[in-house]
DNA sequence: TTGTACGCGTTATCAC
DNA sequence: GTGATAACGCGTACAA
């Protein structure tokens, strides 16, 4: 007999409640509950005895009772509609991290479709979560209205997307300042016919990327850049697009460097130039992203681009939800461009 | 005054409960939860007049309550220690779809490191988890006792991985078959010096395509190919360890193929064999992955690989889910090989 | 088809 | 520092 099989055949009866232990340890129940209770006026003996019955039986408590009792689940949704993205996966990352780390657990909620947002917020609102956090791109005004209907969680936070909402928490990146200083590197570089690949528009959450690139273009140099737009966050939509639009032209009317809102569409880019239009990076065109993803330090990218204090930003998202206000919480993180070959 | 600032004032409490709509729609609390049930014995009349009241009252049945009675959440815990696969994106998209658009929710738990993943599991069955999800790589015999330990949850399922295991289920791609399918194909392509490139070894959920491989080949060719490991799933791992690999290496004895455990592996490889040894893919050395992330159709990298069918398994996994057994529940499925450019 | 005790396992609050 | 009472909001089982 395997030690796994004796486990399995010794195994206690599932539901242990602080009944059981309050009985096995000679205490109320109460006590049985102080004892997992960070400060809680209770000594160090009696604890001790608590949890050492706690341990024998098995005992664990059980956070839906807690959650139902007092109202507070230490439980947030993540609603996630943008999975193309490889950004996510980090970002996924780095808000499980710093969530777990500080004793919340993440609902991760994948809004199917368009119409599937509402729904995805009612949803998590009958899990009676604590906040819910919005880090997709499909989120307009009426979905806003929806989470606000199916009012019920304290907090409704938009991360890495900026926001106006009065409702709505936004934490995330000061676009103005990083475009801006994407827009100085770019013309210090001495490129003079940029394209600008942005993302799809959004209404309420969304990015001041390509509006404040342009208008700075336009006060320096006195022209407008070109820009294109592709429906979602996609390499291969980047792709396609760039083909698209640049693969008739001829060389003299070409762009010297394509600026795009994140990496998932530089990425594209860069294969597009070099596969579909047979051009070097950065040579014929250079590329800027946004986001340092991980594929952008691969030695076959190179990709210059802007990172996101995410870690900052996630352990802020977490000061957030510990805090009792409810407004004036947005707020707007620095990061730092990363310069390596593409641009 | 804004149509949001008006439903924010006309908001009703947040707190509506069965109770309220029952004396709003003049019927006792238990038939507003029958309205709420699907296939419950209610006449369509009532149903109706419950439901506009509760529509009225913004009532939504919650969720903690009804587990907390029932002893069935409805939710499970995906615990996942590998942020750095790509593939994880795509298995995080597939499971949360199927699982969402069935009526289950997720717990994302990012297993934080090696230590953690006892905590992790835990963690999750102290939110009473219908089945704990296992998805990573660290995941060997004292993490599956400690989930034994705390047990709570009914189910304990790896995905996409095989495990022996006696009580957990497994549901993954039939290793054998797909490796089969893959040194036939290497084969018949005229390779012959592979070099297998696998990720960590790991004790009990592991995969069989390194050991498929390695016996295949000493089967058929009486020679036992060259292997390397990595540490993680990582395509910066593999592309580092094929350069400290091949670097030295005279012309004639590099492999002619370079076959790896997962996409991650090989895009890595790719990158290493173009810009740190400066050879071509395939015509130098080829690359064959397996998983088919996005990635691998981009006109980069135009990878051949190994295509699973995450959609069948997700889907099967919800039947698991619903399902009251809890043993024989294994099951293996079969992918398909995929045919690009890179072997 | 509809209504009624009771229990699920905690927490908040007050009494000792 | 410890024990006790009353919720929290719903499900189950059974009775009407």
């Amino acid at each position: 007999m395997t030690e796994w099989h004796r486990l399995k055949k010794d195994a206690l009866p599932a539901n242990v409640t602080a009944d059981d232990v309050a009985a096995a340890a000679n205490v109320s129940r109460w006590t049985v509950n102080r004892a997992f209770k960070k400060d809680a006026s209770i000594s160090p003996k009696t604890r001790e005895k608590v949890m050492q019955a706690a341990n024998e039986l098995g005992y664990l408590p059980d956070l839906r009772a807690a959650a139902l009792a007092s109202d507070r689940s230490h439980l947030v949704a993540l609603l996630v509609d943008d999975f193309a993205n490889p950004h996510k996966l980090v970002m996924l990352e780095r808000l499980t991290r710093a969530l777990r780390s500080r004793g919340w657990d993440t609902l991760l909620v994948n809004t199917l479709n368009r119409d599937d947002a509402a729904p995805a917020i009612a949803n998590a609102s009958q899990r009676r979560v604590d906040a819910t956090i919005l880090i997709g791109i499909q989120f307009d005004d009426e979905v806003l209205r929806a989470a606000h209907t199916a009012r019920r969680f304290k907090k409704l936070i938009i991360f890495a997307r900026t926001s106006e909402n009065p409702d709505t928490i936004s934490i995330a990146v000061d676009d103005e300042a990083a475009t801006s200083e994407i827009t100085q590197y770019v013309m210090e570089r001495g490129y003079e016919r940029p394209l600008y690949l942005a993302g799809p528009r959004t209404v309420s959450a969304h990015l001041k990327r390509k509006e404040t690139f342009l208008a700075l273009w336009q006060k320096h140099l006195n022209t407008t850049p070109e820009s294109v737009s592709v429906p979602a966050y996609d390499a291969n939509l980047a792709a396609d697009a760039v083909t698209i639009t640049l693969s008739e032209r001829p060389k003299a009317e070409l762009p010297d460097i394509i600026v795009c809102e994140n990496d998932a569409l530089a990425l594209g880019t860069i294969d597009a130039i070099r596969h579909r239009l047979g051009l070097r990076v950065p040579n014929d065109i250079a590329v800027i992203g946004f986001d340092d993803v991980p594929q952008a330090e691969s030695p076959n990218y190179r990709l210059t681009t802007y990172r996101q204090p995410l870690t900052d930003m996630a352990n802020y998202l977490v000061d957030v939800l510990e805090n009792v206000e409810t407004s004036d919480l947005d707020r707007t993180f620095c990061g730092r461009l990363v310069v390596r070959d593409s641009a």
